[in-house]
DNA sequence: CTAAAAACTTAAGCGCGCTTAATATTTTAG
DNA sequence: CTAAAATATTAAGCGCGCTTAAGTTTTTAG
């Protein structure tokens, strides 16, 4: 009901850093399902050329895997972009809804919505958009915001989007992509920040402070 | 894939008309798959509370499945009309990519696209929308074109969707919903028309006449 | 270096929705 | 009314993607 193949690749990609070959249990553990599931399908998706796969060390992506996999990772991120730009959804409710329609959406309907909102690099938690062709937009320098020194004005780039409720935290906070955060000052003892948003001075704990990325340097 | 279940009962809306029982045959017909397979999904869906299902007779929707039917009719049709009138999609080809987002879209999906749409009662090819209640719009008096008479001028209501080449071809001859035709004259040795559309001749075959859909009065 | 732990694969089996082939029922024709 | 034809159901089995349990390989610790 929501085709096992596609959402395989699409993790792959997401966990395959460099060349090297992605371990079952990482697979497993991103798609909730059992390791034996993942030597199966890893089994199915060599059949079908999608991967390389070698026994007790795990998957490395052919390139028609890797095209395949950013496919479905583009598919998402604009899908959720059109619904939150578009359709009003907030960032929070966009993710739910694209893991289904990124399976139901033909490459003609996708590049459709691409036009309409003007051939977008990101997406609304501020995570790159492939392109047709696979290509990403350059990768950005972007630091934890855990990491800025206290006196520094810098702007969101990009938020973990693993947890709905982080999400809707940073919403009622007043965090935005391409919002602007002032550091105002660090406490030693449980390293939460004392920050300013669009005036509003917030404390930020250490886990918050990690999970958003922003600007190197000030702006 | 698809989920098999959505699509039955959707077919079995279209095909129940009055409160009898559905025949296997035809819903196996419908969907391209074996009458057994008919049976064992009449059987599934009777459990589910779906239908009532008696052998040798077929199966009757209940009021649950009455419901999750017009809901996928309505999924459909709005997402037809959505891809026509919002993303440019001629009528022949929103078919197909609906039958894929229906499957895939949340009831808050289809509202918020019927609310950009201005609550529509009809989708591109004149067939009524559902409401979110499952109610129709008031049945409309219509008539096919074969059945007009000589010097009438008529409104076009709603066309015959089941292939996408008489689409096609009606989109090049410019009917339209809506549009008029005019009938100018009707051949009796093979009950063509030549009729008039937005000022130009054509000569329509009575199985094109045949499904188009007007109104009885001219207009 | 070796034994225990962790990671991975294999084996067996399940639910789903389908098929074909065989069987049963209903309808139609004569 | 009956025999043939049409229609429907049952039986057996298949592919897919998953599970648990058992067995294998690799990694880690001592
Ligand atoms: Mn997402
Ligand atoms: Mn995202
Ligand atoms: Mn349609
Ligand atoms: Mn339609």
């Amino acid at each position: 009901m929501e085709d096992p193949k596609e959402n395989y690749l699409k993790t792959i990609v997401k966990l395959q850093k460099g060349g090297e070959h992605v371990k079952p249990t990482l697979i497993a553990e991103a798609l909730g399902v059992t390791p034996s599931a993942v030597t199966d399908m890893a089994k199915t998706l060599q059949k079908d050329g999608h991967v390389d796969y070698v026994p007790y060390q795990g998957v490395r992506l052919t390139v028609k895997g890797q095209m395949k996999g950013l496919t479905m990772i583009r598919r998402h991120r604009i899908w959720e972009l059109y619904l939150h730009k578009v359709l009003g959804y907030s960032w929070d409710q966009v993710h739910e809804e694209a893991e289904m329609l990124e399976h139901a959406s033909t490459d003609t309907l996708i590049n459709k919505l691409e036009e309409v909102l003007q051939y977008p690099l990101y997406d609304p938690h501020g995570d790159p958009i492939p392109s047709k062709t696979g290509q990403l937009p350059p990768q950005r320098d972007f630091i934890m915001l855990s990491a800025v020194a206290p006196g520094t004005c810098v702007t969101v780039l990009r938020v973990n989007d693993h947890d709905d409720g982080f999400l809707r935290y940073l919403d009622e906070i007043g965090v935005h992509i391409q919002g602007q955060i002032e550091v105002k000052e660090k406490r030693d003892f449980d390293q939460s920040l004392k920050v300013s948003i669009s005036g509003k001075e917030v404390t930020l704990s250490h886990f918050a402070a990690q999970n958003i990325f922003v600007t190197k340097e000030e702006s």
